[in-house]
DNA sequence: GCCCAGGGGGCTC
DNA sequence: GAGCCCCATGGG
């Protein structure tokens, strides 16, 4: 029953070995890191340089900037990043509303008692789960722990997370099980999208070159 | 050319 | 709450 101790550590530290310290979230600013958490939903984070890199040139890379610029104007220097009508929007909305309710401040923001304002972020239209824990996380410095598809993908495989689980289940396996270190549930979570992307994809998994192989379930099975 | 990717909203039942 | 479609680029 109470499996997830030991084995949340020990993956943990596996994957330390295996891929080192991967502290995270590139971005200059915590602006950046929430332009970039919403960018990146669905794509990878290479796609994404590309759009903050354009976005910067134009002097878009900002919260204020995007609330005045047009979604048309944005969105078209964002198309790497797939989806880019929406993200548009998405990234209007969310400043729209940061100067509506904090005066355009993320450090006013995250003054909030941390799952007040996580319910309030997620109340603004375009920010799911994901988006807003990497903004509390990553901008914020605040203890949540973000899961993400490779989370369920790799967990589940693992035999660790029960076939109904949804985001609030894995959330809380992390919560309860992992050692509340702010530095610890930043990097962990980076470990695990760095494991995904390389050994745990649909396309080409490189299930057999994978450092958590013998625990997986999955593998053995194909 | 085909398949799939670090998400989220809206709709249906 | 689950299951589906939509959005619509880029890389393998």
């Amino acid at each position: 029953m109470d499996r997830g101790i030991g084995s949340l550590r020990d993956i943990y530290q596996r994957l330390r070995v295996e891929f080192g310290d991967r502290q995270w979230w590139p971005g200059d600013s915590a602006e950046e890191v929430v332009i970039g958490a919403i960018l990146t939903q669905s794509v990878s984070w290479k796609n994404v340089e590309v759009a903050i890199s354009r976005l910067k040139e134009r002097d878009l890379l900002s919260l204020q900037a995007i609330n005045h610029a047009d979604a048309s104007d944005i969105a078209p220097l964002i198309k790497s990043t797939r989806f880019y009508n929406e993200k548009a929007r998405k990234l209007k909305n969310f400043a729209r509303w940061l100067f509506a309710n904090y005066e355009g401040s993320l450090d006013s923001m995250f003054l909030r008692e941390l799952w007040e304002l996580r319910k309030e972020l997620l109340a603004v239209k375009g920010l799911g789960e994901e988006t807003v824990d990497s903004i509390l996380l990553y901008a914020g410095g605040k203890n949540v722990f973000v899961v993400d598809a490779y989370t369920m993908r790799i967990f589940s495989r693992l035999g660790l997370a029960q076939k109904e689980w949804r985001y609030q289940d894995y959330q809380g396996f992390f919560m309860n099980y992992v050692e509340r270190d702010l530095k610890i549930y930043n990097d962990y979570h980076a470990q695990i999208v760095w494991l995904g992307h390389f050994y745990c994809r649909k396309t080409n998994p490189l299930c057999g070159q994978c450092p958590l192989l013998e625990l997986c379930n999955f593998a053995s099975l194909a």
